[in-house]
RNA sequence: GCCCUGGUGGUGGAACUGGUAGACACGCAGGACUUAAAAUCCUGUUCGCCGAAAAAGCGAGUGCGGGUUCGAUUCCCGCCUGGGGCACCA
């Protein structure tokens, strides 16, 4: 009997179905583990053989979990909202909806021919309104709420609103706009459109005017996270700033605990840095400092007064250096501008402000050039009196601190640069730390030049300042994040629908039981007027509440909100969802997320670091903060896959323009190709190759025409499908048949009788012909081999090329391990017999092996392990079933078909996922080395550690004769000695 | 520029806290079985030297140059280099 995996695979990938094996259900018995795989947006490309990576390790992890005792809830779903099925619909007609649901039924059938073991009773979409019903009511929650600075957590906002009817916002600094202040008998004087306006400056989800990235191409705006180098991260599609009425949620408000939280959560250093510097915290001092009255004598001379009123706001990390400040800067934006510019330099600013308009954000990215105008307004340093310049520049950011800097270019390369350009005179404060020629950004260098800190290391000095600007009243100290509130809408149809309904300016939250609010059906996605999204196009959907049937008091009369919300809205809770799918009373119940708890195990690509890891932690924090679930991180451990990229490979044309009398001589048709090699001494100007390749171009053109004179020639480097190339060798005939037939009288110039590709590592896309699809793999090798290969090709966490020829290995253990149990002639080969001490030393090695490795996703050592055993067994022909079970039941989360099917021809029923995992028993496994007292100098040492077969009086030997122990036998402590093969290789002290 | 991360045979990669570097696999070479092929099995395979060959031996060797240590792929310092992230954040 042979390992016959196309039958075996189906047959157990039925069965597992048809018992319904994954299904899984609360279990206080037994303790929980949640294995949670990044859910795939479901695009039409269908999965390549990067995608499984992930789900691979997850799906071994989990079954080796409930091997273990676990109960494990893995499941798996859809982010299924998105711009690609909305921009397919536009191009192709095809509603998103169908041709996301065709989508997922491709990836569900791909997904279950490797044979994971998700409950799919549990499988969620983000696009169906059972689901969206609670993305909404979430939102409701965030923008019923608001974030309690005192008690650091988000609290509903009828108690903000209880706080204002007694005391006003004095207790409540404004997070939207913290200029706003009011008393109790000013808010209750306050119009309800006043204290709503009010109001969405405090809530967590809120809708405000504010500069977007907007995306002509895409019709919408995106968040900070889906923009990249100026252009969209989908589509590459330029990105402009705009100032637009958008959703955004107020994350900001968490930036601290975001932080925090961090702590508390295993994730890589690389990913917790990436989220780090995306918050971006840091501390300083806003300093104030008045802008002195002379300047604007000049223009108007009774605005003296008022000038003496005017203040200039920085924001700095280091107000140690405040007597090294030499100019200030400003944004290009800020509003003081106007106000400040002298008569004189009002030609000049102007000038400037209209150069900087011109340029976009991705001109300025591209090239830093030091620019900059003077605006003849001057400051004055608080402690010195010193009159400071202040200056516009391009490189003060309106968005960050206060859209000013005070300048120190002793100690900043950029102020340096910028004093230098315009000849600014720089004072020095740290005296030899500065050498003149470039800055220094010391905090450990020693004051000068500074007043009353002279002589203080600047470190200290922070403080000093600080204290001293808080005691005059013109500065405080101050925590400053990069991290912005995030853009919460966008502009398109297939997305989830706000339910809000706006009213005179006001935005009413409908009731809990008008969710889910359903998208309309329609046939046109176009976008709606000023960037309004095509749900405004649909005025019987946008109007349904503003009849007089309309249960929502009050509001008649109002539109529904027209935006969607952004794709990363329904993933920020989906793990939630899982637990409890079918739910309609409740997104999750409580008794049941307080069991299934965090996610133990997140495994996904890192591309998601400061987006949806972000937000989805952000979400938790407000359900937490709310009373919904019982603990405020979502992911207590995140294991990210590497990328597996595409291996590609090339074929050298020839392109040529000749001379003919038959102009029109179908030469368009011939098609040369050159090998590798040859191409590259072509290219090293080899005169043999050059000779080699017009000699080829002539006689294929010869078959032709023969009145064809070769003008000239370039070689071409093209992709060629990595599906027809067997490792660097084309393969011709596949090739001929490609395309359609494309280049079925192709030429080719051979090396040996070869045609060698060219190869070069890239990104696995359709495009680049350097896909590889799995189900190829699992049809000419087996899901089983397909799992082992791809765990077996590095580690989990390392990105690398795909590279098939290693498969047959892996594959051959099968058969061997197949082997084990049955021969080709003599059929079943497995015994009753009880295992000898060497086999039992063989599995028990085995069993510590997989593992440890599993626990510490290891997975291709385990597979290593496994072939290891499995030659073990074949030397000592060892076929007891003893040995046998265990064996299987170990390799069952990596090849769980080949172990079903033998652990059930060996006689046992049920499934091998209800065995119980063996025990490793060290008894068995026989100690390479023993330990020996030792006494030198008469004093009893720790010990001794020595191979089994040095003798005694080897080691007496070499313990008085070597003379590094009798270095040790002088003082230092001796732990141990280290012998392999009665030759002493080291010792430990 | 800053931060993170890696660099080991022809290839993918092992070596958990410093302890026989190259496990396991691919590829390659040779052999067995077979009319033949497939499948399977066995042997060899870091490089160099010494050897007709075998056995055995010697030397070097984990990007480069130093250091700590009895001992370094592992720790420290300085470079070179691949990959990823951030990029005027004051």
């Amino acid at each position: 009997m042979e390992y016959n995996f196309t039958a075996i695979e189906p047959k157990w990938q039925d069965k597992w179905k048809d018992d319904g094996i994954y299904k899984v259900n609360l279990d206080p018995s037994k303790p929980k583990y949640y294995v949670l795989d990044m859910f795939p947006y479901p695009s039409g490309a269908g999965l390549h053989v990067g995608h499984p990576l992930g789900y691979i390790a997850s799906d071994i992890v989990s079954r080796f979990k409930r091997l273990k005792g676990f109960n494990v809830l893995h499941p798996m779903g859809f982010d299924a909202f998105g711009l690609p099925a909305e921009q397919y619909a536009i191009e192709h007609g095809i509603h998103p909806k169908k041709s996301t649901e065709t989508n997922i039924s491709n990836f569900i059938a791909q997904l279950t021919k490797i044979g994971f073991c998700y409950d799919w009773d549990r499988e969620v979409r983000t696009c169906e309104p059972s689901y969206y019903k609670w993305t909404q009511w979430i939102f409701l929650q965030l923008f019923n709420s608001f974030y309690n600075r005192q008690q650091q957590k988000a609290v509903p906002i009828t108690e903000l609103i209880k706080a204002f009817d007694a005391n006003g916002n004095a207790n409540h600094i404004c997070p939207g706009d913290n200029s706003i202040h009011f008393t109790a008998a000013e808010w209750k004087a306050y119009t309800e459109k006043e204290q709503q306006d009010i109001l969405m400056n405090y809530r967590l989800a809120f809708c405000g005017y504010g500069e977007v990235n907007w995306c002509e191409a895409l019709g919408t705006v995106l968040a900070n996270d889906e923009v990249v180098n100026g252009v969209s991260e989908r589509g590459g599609h330029p990105v402009v700033k705009k100032k637009l009425r958008q959703w955004y949620l107020r994350i900001t408000e968490y930036a601290d605990r975001l932080l925090t939280g961090l702590e508390t959560i295993e994730f890589s250093e690389a990913m917790k840095e990436m989220q780090t510097n995306w918050i971006g915290k840091s501390s300083g001092a806003e300093i104030s400092f008045k802008l002195q009255a002379a300047s604007y004598k000049q223009e108007q001379s009774n605005l003296q007064l008022a000038a003496c009123s005017l203040e200039l706001l920085v924001y700095t990390t280091r107000p140690d250096t405040i007597f090294g400040v030499d100019f200030m800067v400003v944004a290009p934006e800020h509003e003081l501008i106007e106000k400040i510019t002298t008569a004189e330099q009002k030609e000049a600013v102007e000038a400037y402000i209209t150069y900087v308009k011109s340029r976009s954000d991705r001109e300025r990215q591209a090239e830093k050039k030091i620019t900059g105008c003077f605006t003849g307004a001057y400051a004055i340093n608080p402690f010195d009196g010193r009159e400071i310049p202040v200056w516009i520049s391009e490189y003060v950011l309106a968005g960050y601190g206060t859209g000013a800097i005070m300048a120190v270019p002793c100690g900043d390369e950029r102020d340096f640069k910028f004093a230098n350009h315009f000849n600014i005179p720089v004072t020095n404060i740290i005296g030899d730390a500065f050498d003149g020629t470039e800055a220094n950004a010391t905090k450990d260098a020693i004051l000068s030049n500074s007043g009353f800190l002279d002589g203080m290391k600047m470190r200290d000095a922070i403080e000093v300042v600080i204290n001293k600007l808080e005691e005059m009243g013109i500065g405080k100290r101050k925590v400053n994040y990069k991290m912005r509130d995030a853009a919460f809408s966008r502009q398109r149809y297939w997305g989830e629908p706000f339910p809000i309904v706006w009213k005179d300016g006001i935005a009413y939250p409908l009731e809990e039981t008008q969710l889910p609010l359903e998208l309309p059906d329609v046939e046109s996605y176009s976008p709606g007027p000023e960037g309004e999204g095509p749900l405004a196009n649909i005025p019987e959907w946008t109007t349904q509440f503003a009849t007089p049937q309309s249960p929502l008091q009050g509001v008649r009369g109002g539109m529904l909100e027209t935006n969607t919300m952004p794709g990363y809205a329904g993933s920020s809770w989906y793990f939630l969802r899982y637990m409890d799918p079918h739910n309609d009373k409740n997104f999750c119940d409580r008794t049941i997320s307080d069991y299934w708890n965090q996610v133990d195990l997140y495994i996904g690509g890192t591309e998601h670091a400061v987006g949806h890891l972000l937000y989805s932690r952000m979400w938790t924090k407000a359900l937490y903060d709310l009373g919904h679930i019982g603990f405020d991180e979502p992911f207590r451990k995140l294991l990210n896959q590497g990328m597996i990229q595409g291996s590609s490979r090339f074929v050298y044309r020839v392109v040529f323009t000749y001379d003919s009398e038959f102009k029109n001589a179908p030469l368009t048709n011939v098609f040369m190709f050159i090998s590798k090699n040859t191409v590259d001494e072509y290219n090293n100007n080899s005169v043999t190759a050059k000779e080699k390749i017009q000699e080829f171009i002539a006689n294929s053109i010869a078959k032709y025409s023969e009145s064809v004179k070769l003008r000239n020639y370039q070689i071409i480097e093209t992709h060629v499908d990595v599906n027809i190339v067997d490792g660097v060798e084309l393969d011709i005939e596949a090739f001929k048949k490609w395309r359609n037939g494309e280049y079925a009288n192709a030429e080719f110039l051979f090396e040996d009788g070869k045609y060698i590709c060219g190869v070069e590592v890239e990104k696995m896309s359709k495009s680049k012909f350097n896909t590889v699809n799995p189900d190829t793999l699992v049809e000419k090798f087996g899901a089983d081999t397909f799992r082992m290969y791809e765990m077996f090709l590095g580690p989990v966490d390392q990105s690398k090329p795909w590279d098939t020829k290693g498969i047959e290995g892996v594959h051959r253990f099968l058969k061997k391990l197949w082997r084990l149990f049955f021969d080709e002639t003599k059929g079943k080969v497995w015994t009753d017999a009880a295992p000898t001490a060497e086999e039992l030393k063989v599995l028990h090695r085995t069993i510590k092996k997989i593992e440890d490795d599993t626990e510490r996703y290891s997975f291709n050592t385990a597979v290593s392990g496994f072939m290891i055993c499995v030659n073990e067994l074949s030397d000592l022909k060892c076929h007891k079933k003893e040995i046998l079970e265990s064996l299987l039941i170990l390799i069952t989360p990596y090849a769980p078909h080949i172990a079903e099917e033998l652990w059930q021809q060996l006689g046992n029923s049920g499934s091998i996922l209800d065995a119980s995992y063996p025990v490793f028993n060290a008894a068995h496994v026989t100690e390479t080395s023993k330990e020996y007292p030792v006494s030198i100098n008469g004093k009893m040492r720790t010990s001794l550690t020595i191979a089994l077969d040095a003798t005694e009086d080897q080691v007496k030997e070499l313990v008085l004769t070597n003379e590094l122990v009798q270095k040790w036998m002088e003082g230092k402590p001796l732990k141990k000695l280290i012998f392999v093969k009665g030759k002493m290789i080291n010792v430990v002290v």
